[in-house]
RNA sequence: GCUGGAGUGGCGGAAUUGGUAUACGCGCUGGUCUCAAAAACCAGUGUCCUUACGGGCGCGUGGGUUCGACUCCCACCUCCAGCACCA
């Protein structure tokens, strides 16, 4: 059969009907057998798949073939992220149900992934919205509820009043509703939140045992966790001695205070102003900023805008009084809502210093400019120095000055160091449909009560009218809301929000570990012999909320007993997006290439190939049309060259009778083997590894085996080396090719090639000659030729003595088996 | 501004305990085959000078270390990503 199209289709689905009937990649755990575990982030289910998902799960795919290959029990699973808001947008847009939908596409999907020959253990197939999976929210909800880390609290959020629904910060696009475009107010409403907080420091402190995490990772989540040590200083109102807490990262600048800034929220600000001149105008100010919008507000360079309290405050270093004042630019969320400010050293009150002609003083002399004044800077000085103006600190390096402030307020208890958090609890409450139903009740006596355990799932109930108007579906539906009370039995009201889909994704890796466990969340046992998952594969984009709240999930089950690993990835690999015409693919930019297209005119093994050879896996990928005609043509060359030397000689080959034709391809044989190995262990460089692939293809086309045997053999050899190193990457071909040259199936239970070392070792060996710095000669000499046999050889040279030219060599420098260095 | 990363042919990209820059592939040029085309195969392909032999210059820019630098050091430029009034 030539290689075309029709013969690629033939192939593929045998051999997609074959792992489906064998269960080829069906596996239990078994603590006789060393594992693996290869995840990749599960998808959207949002109908065909994209050449996005193509290629995160095609680079997990190699990876989990090749470690069955090596003989591990690699559990490689998949499952779907179905709740969710495009659901619910499209039951809103077609008057469907969301659940209709999300199946519809689910089988799509799956289809998709059959289609692209991908290993996976579709036993343990899941979706978020099956209430067998989401049973395990509401029970895990109800754990962090027992042990007070889920908690409900009235706090500002963002909400859409059009959509009448709250919105996570993410869904607010340049202070807008994504959905409906309307401006997004802010609501102080009761809403659920899980104490992510309360493992700020492990969830931190653990990024250091992340090694095989890409480093910009660990710094993006380093960064959002925002540990930062301070002081809490205790400043006083003047009249009445009330204390205003104040924190601070540069208590070394404490002596240059001008005045105390409160946030526009922060409770004393009322206090302060009852019953004065300045009332009227500090409410209307307050009032004003209530109605920027967090959006506005939060934007740095927003200008900053502010009041007089006519209070003022004590600065408890110095006994200073000085003026209070109330302003948009300090946050109520962050340190104690209330700030020293430092106009000399910090831009922010610099800025706003001069704006409202407010005092400064430098307390902190800049190394460059000793003589500057105060009158002729043009921005804080934010730099270290020796500190002045500062009484008994003069002349203290601002560095050791910080300790030394920080402990003498101590002593005085006027401050206390602190460590202050970005980290904010997370808000899960939603108000809408399709999602996880917050498993608890409210009772007129007993007050907020968790379902009972015995009773879950509280089931998502079906039909419910989305009309897309706002508000929660649920929260309409009366045969939902009306309960027993779990406690008392009193007629009560359920919760009607449901869970943040994020709450779903944070732990659905333990769950493929025991899928269909129906009497608890999963085996324990089990679960400690696959955990922690080996090599996570996904995008960029989950790099904080994803992988931050299932670091969270992970921690927080552990602290239960359920688990024994502190972290649930060991190795992440962020893979890059794939681009067309230099722009990721996209719907609106029309500039999407359609997997199924692809596959329909090369085949799957094709594209995978293009997918792997085109770019390393975290690189972004440009999409190239004549490429793939590049992958489909080497293909193609296997193909051929397989059907061509599989005859049925194999005897052993003897290196000792080896011509050099027959050397060099037995060495390259080796030489690939050991190349392509490490590149699949290690980096998961696939791009190299192919290269050197085709570096033996090349090599085994031009070999002659027409002399002997024995060269027959070795050239069999070789084309079974090929197979057996691309089987991961085109497994239908090689499962093809592997059952042709008289081996039983599957390839995959084949093991993977072993190199010899010695092979690689070579009798002879080409070295550079360099005069001055410059390759002038190459020159084929005996491996581990003597420096001695070197230079007479070299010196005999002509070319070389040519460069020589009679004068005194200064150098010769030698490097073994490598390179000459001359240096006249 | 802060944090992380990247700059190599016409293009995607190789190469770092410092040792032949451009592996592998795409594209392009010429050839074989063919009535012709496609496919396939063979040869060539950084750039400048030279008919050729050969040589000069080349890994973002400028310096430095070294017999030798894509690789190490210093300074800078550009681009990408994330965070950003966080006290």
């Amino acid at each position: 059969m030539p290689y075309t199209t029709h013969e690629i289709q033939r192939i593929e689905s045998k051999w997609q009907s074959f792992w489906q009937k064998q269960k080829t990649f069906q596996v239990e755990a078994d603590p006789a057998k060393k594992k693996f575990y290869c995840l990749e982030m599960f998808p959207y289910p949002s109908g065909r798949i994209h050449m996005g998902h193509v290629r995160n799960y095609t680079i997990a795919d190699v990876v989990a073939r090749f470690k069955m290959m090596q003989g591990y029990n690699v559990l490689h699973p998949i499952g779907y992220y179905a709740f969710g808001q495009p659901a619910e947008n499209a039951a809103i847009k077609n008057n469907t149900d969301p659940g209709e939908w999300t199946y519809r596409c689910i089988e799509q999907m799956h289809n998709d992934f059959i289609k692209m020959g991908f290993s996976y253990d579709w036993d343990r197939e899941i979706a978020t919205c099956d209430e067998q999976y989401y049973k395990w929210n509401q029970w895990i909800f109800i754990q962090m509820f027992k042990k007070g880390l889920a908690y409900k609290k009235a706090s500002p959020v963002n909400w859409c009043p059009s959509c009448e629904t709250t919105l996570a910060n993410e869904e607010v696009i340049d202070n807008k509703c994504w959905r409906c475009k309307n401006e997004v107010d802010q609501k102080n409403l009761e809403q659920w939140y899980l104490k992510i907080t309360e493992y700020s420091e492990q969830l931190l402190k653990d990024l250091e045992t992340l090694k095989n995490w890409p480093s910009r990772v660990c710094a993006m989540q380093e960064n959002w966790i925002g540990k930062s040590y301070g002081v809490e200083m205790c400043f006083k109102e003047a009249k009445t001695g009330e204390v205003i807490p104040v924190f601070t990262t540069r208590p070394d600048t404490i002596f240059g205070a001008t005045y105390v800034v409160l946030a526009p929220e922060h409770p004393l600000v009322a206090r302060l102003v009852a019953d004065t001149p300045k009332e009227t105008e500090v409410f209307a100010f307050i009032e004003k900023t209530k109605n920027l919008s967090r959006f506005l507000r939060m934007s740095a360079d927003q200008s900053k805008e502010g009041i007089f309290t006519g209070a003022y405050a004590v600065n408890p270093v110095n006994g200073e009084e000085i003026p209070i004042w109330v302003a948009d630019y300090v946050l109520m969320e962050y340190g104690t809502g209330a700030i020293m400010a430092v106009p000399t050293h910090d831009q922010r009150d610099f800025l706003f210093a001069r704006e409202h002609s407010l005092p400064m003083r430098i307390v902190i002399q800049d190394p460059q400019q000793p003589e500057l004044a105060v009158e002729q800077m043009t921005e804080a000085f934010i730099g270290q120095g020796k500190l002045v103006d500062s009484g008994k600190f003069n002349g203290v390096h601002s560095e050791e000055a910080k300790q030394k402030i920080a402990q003498w307020m101590e002593g005085q208890g006027t401050g206390q160091m602190t460590v202050h958090w970005r980290l904010r609890d997370w808000l899960i409450s939603r108000q809408r449909y399709w999602g996880t139903p917050i498993p608890m009740v409210y009772c007129q006596t007993c007050g907020v009560v968790p379902v009972s355990e015995q009773q879950l799932p509280v089931v998502l109930p079906k039909n419910i009218k989305i009309t897309g108007e706002g508000g929660s579906p649920l929260a309409r539906c009366q045969e939902f809301i009306d309960t027993p009370c779990p406690q008392c039995g009193a007629q009560a009201r359920r919760e009607t929000d449901t869970m943040a889909t994020f709450f779903d994704s944070s732990w659905y890796y333990l769950r493929y570990g025991d899928a269909k466990n129906s009497e608890c969340i999963f085996d324990v046992e089990k679960i400690q012999y696959w955990m922690p998952v080996d090599q996570y594969i996904g995008g960029i984009e989950h790099a904080i909320l994803h992988l931050l709240y299932s670091r969270f999930f992970t921690k927080f089950l552990r602290d239960l007993g359920l688990l024994t690993v502190d972290e649930p990835f060991d190795r992440l690999l962020t893979q890059g997006m794939v681009l067309k015409d230099g722009d990721v693919m996209s719907k609106s930019r029309g500039n999407v290439v359609d997997p199924g297209s692809v596959i329909d005119r090369y085949g799957a093994d094709t594209l995978r190939l293009f997918i792997l050879f085109a770019a390393p896996p975290e690189d972004q990928l440009e999409w190239n049309d004549g490429a793939i005609d590049g992958a489909w043509k080497f293909l193609a060359r296997v193909y051929n060259a397989a059907r061509k030397s599989c005859r049925s000689v194999s005897s052993a080959v003897d290196p000792v009778s080896f011509d050099d034709e027959d050397q060099g391809l037995y060495r390259e044989i080796h030489a690939t083997v050991k190349k392509v190995t490490n590149d699949f262990s290690l980096d998961l460089k696939f791009n190299t590894a192919i290269s050197q692939v085709m570096i033996l293809m090349n090599r085994l086309e031009k070999f002659d085996a027409s002399g002997s045997e024995q060269k027959q053999s070795l050239l069999n050899q070789a084309i079974e080396t090929v197979v057996l190193l691309l089987s991961p990457i085109a497994p239908h071909l090689c499962e093809e090719l592997w059952g042709d040259m008289g081996f039983s199936p599957s390839v995959m239970r084949a093991s993977w090639p072993s190199y010899d070392e010695q092979a690689l070792i070579q009798q002879t060996v080409l070295i550079v000659v360099q005069v001055n710095g410059k390759v002038r000669a190459k020159v084929e000499v005996a491996v581990d030729a003597s420096e001695e046999e070197l230079r007479k050889v070299i010196l005999a040279n002509a070319k070389i003595s040519g460069y020589i030219g009679g004068k005194e060599i200064r150098k010769f420098i030698v490097v073994p088996n490598r390179l000459i260095s001359i240096v006249v």
